[in-house]
DNA sequence: GCCGCGCTACTCGGATAAGCCATGTCCGAGTTGAGTTGG
DNA sequence: CCAACTCAACTCGGACATGGCTTATCCGAGTAGCGCGGC
């Protein structure tokens, strides 16, 4: 199990972008250039969180992508899922069906033991980031990095 | 985020194997047979799983594999590390260090606030994952899956 | 009848090829701001 | 001096190559049971 790295780079855009939440849109340029990232790359990844109604875009010169939402409105899990997707890392094959003696359909209406097990634990992994809010993150930022952050977004 | 098909068919295997512990050992191909599972690629994972020790493999004729540990010893997470591997999903690229305006190294000695949430979240999954036994799953299969395993770890 | 030996068949284990998704990149469409020119 | 037009530069957005990991497979090493032959 791997995590796409798109998700760390969403992340730290996102909250450097909550340092100025009504301020001007910031170019994925400037992003990119903040933390040595590919541009276009990113360019992906912001993408998908324009699409999952995290951030919003504006083009043209002083274009740029800010906040859709107030930085207290908008949680990890928000960023994470608009980037990887909403889909379980777990997927049923139904192998109880399978093979000898498998089980018929009919008696799997209900979700087999295992599939339950790991979509708790998927539950619970989505409970913990969905209690984290992007404005929290940024209030437990060290001076340092909030400082850059607020020099990022800037202008000039 | 995807989890490899390999821990569904672990986890399958294991709970199979718990309905007869201190029976004889099954078979890699007994068990691909039970699912319709590819045999040598199943094969990939229950080794992976004698490697950590949850299984316990015996060559030769009647040999097979059968559990190394008691099935309440045995959590979900051991079965899926053993297969997914122990390593964090997210992996903290500190990228907080790059680009401009990078904050310096002797400042980044604590992990930085986006990588503490990821792992809190894994923690979390991780926490769930272990509260629950093989013998815990084993218990709460319904009575015709229980009776199919039983069967087929019987000899024959 | 009993013991020892060899064989066979079955088991696991590691090394070896394809397929798919994350990664990385490029170019095109659209928009806004500034500069210029005419009134 | 003001307004409208043109241009140009900058932005985002979607379509196109590449690499690594999951998937899938094969063959070899080892072992235990079974049959056979000798005593």
């Amino acid at each position: 199990m791997k995590l796409s790295q798109g998700v760390e780079w969403g992340l730290h855009c996102v909250v450097l972008l909550a340092q100025d939440p009504d301020g001007a849109p910031v170019s994925r340029r400037t992003l990119a250039q903040q933390f040595a990232l590919p541009e276009t790359y990113l360019a992906k990844h912001l993408q998908a969180l324009v699409r999952s109604g995290v951030l919003q875009a504006t083009s043209g010169p002083k274009g740029g992508f800010r906040l859709a939402r107030p930085p207290e409105e908008i949680t990890a899990l928000d960023v994470l899922e608009a980037i990887e997707g909403s889909a379980s890392p777990f997927v049923c094959q139904e192998i109880r069906q399978r093979g000898t003696g498998g089980v018929p359909p009919e008696e799997c209406r209900l979700p087999c033991t295992v599939s339950s097990v790991m979509a708790a634990a998927h539950e619970a992994w989505r409970a913990s980031l969905r209690g984290v809010t992007v404005a929290e993150i940024r209030e437990r930022l060290p001076k340092n990095v909030r400082e850059r952050d607020v020099r990022a977004t800037a202008p000039g």
